[in-house]
DNA sequence: CGCAAAACTACCAAATTCGGTAATTGTCAA
DNA sequence: TTGACAATTACCGAATTTGGTAGTTTTGCG
């Protein structure tokens, strides 16, 4: 009947146009619907349920990457391809924050745009060479470090979650039902693992080597 | 003459046969090297000066993830394509932290082997489907959240920076030619800002919320 | 010019942290 | 069983931080 079902957000009629012919010419996608913005997207996709949905990001009324961050949150499942012409780090990882499944350009040559709208319907993430680069550079940059094991024992890594969370030694003693002078102890226990000898160096070391994040 | 100049790493005979094989054919390639080990990838390197490295990750000797790594230290230009049956997180993001420019599996077609060489020798990283989609998520997970503007002047900035860095009031006066008075007078304007009462809430809301990374 | 915000200084009192020393109890492994 | 280690409690004095109040000077902007 119809194969794999297909919206598209872009405010250029005559890419709008194109991308349809070719979508209808490849025999294996229907294209449901087709927008010049994404101000009603949730009733748009409530109205066409699509399987991929193709976006611009440039765009009147509300931009793409907003765009993308609602349908992320109201439908998970939905798969979203990028379709744009803009390629800096800003955008780009902007667009993957918000939830995109791929990222491609205009410039791609309409076998590609096929590829990858049949990639990212089957699990996959299909990536304008260049923008496949800088993902990678970038995760490389912020992948945590090989995290250092520090021999904490695991109340001295239950007290020092709570000091990240802001507790004081007395909050902490109150929380984990000790006395204020254990807290101090396994302060102390600490300090010397860690080789820091204040609370915020300890809290600095923990959030940036170790894991806590507390929001 | 001879187009791109490959080597391999890979303990497998008889892959690294088929391997060479297929880049025999094809024409743009031409096979330089082919080890069963990178026990010695530095002055494997350094004689076959390759564009592009395909590079297993389980061998004896040295594991693949440590030849990238020693790779990537020593030879910054060099492109590394990771070929393994792994894909699974933790192989596939350690193999990105070392330095890897593109990541495809064993199970994939002649074709996307060529395919993936030319695209990492070319800029690009060429990954495995199920590869990408990784790696999307988990930058997606682990970007850092839209920063707040918390409206703190140079100065309040300045103090926030040194605090994360484990200085103590009487230290950041020394290190800014101010008075310790000064220092507590832009600490309280700071935890009022910031919505925190204390050093730790401070540097841990600087470091997860904005961006201060310290050592 | 004049206002507002930022930067700076000061003092007091209370709360908290830090470094050192010391001791008890329980557990797990050599 | 003995020794290493974790968890616990305790006390002292010194250093540091916090909250409050109150000022002066500098700077940027309309």
């Amino acid at each position: 009947m119809h194969g794999i079902k297909i919206i598209i957000f872009d405010d250029n009629d005559s890419l709008r146009d194109s991308v349809s012919m070719l979508v209808q010419d490849s025999g294996d996608f229907t294209l449901a619907g087709s927008y010049s913005n994404c101000v009603n997207v949730i009733s748009n996709i409530l109205e066409t349920k699509p399987d991929v949905v193709i976006m611009d990001i440039d765009m009147p009324g509300m931009n793409g990457i907003e765009g993308v961050r609602l349908i992320r949150k109201n439908f998970p499942t939905v798969q979203i391809l990028m379709l744009t012409v803009f390629d800096d780090d800003e955008k780009v990882f902007a667009a993957i924050k918000a939830g995109a499944n791929g990222y491609i350009l205009k410039n791609a040559e309409p076998k590609n745009l096929i590829h990858a709208i049949s990639e990212v319907y089957s699990g996959g993430a299909p990536m304008a060479p260049g923008i496949a680069r800088k993902v990678l550079h970038q995760l490389q940059v912020i992948l945590p470090a090989e995290q250092k094991d520090y021999h904490l024992s695991m109340r001295e890594k239950e007290v020092l979650g709570l000091l990240v969370d802001g507790l004081s030694y007395k909050m902490i003693a109150g929380k984990l039902n000790i006395t204020y002078d254990t807290v101090r102890a396994h302060m102390k226990k600490i300090y010397e693992k860690l080789h820091v000898a204040s609370m915020t160096e300890a809290v600095a070391k923990a959030i940036n080597q170790k894991l806590f994040s507390a929001e």
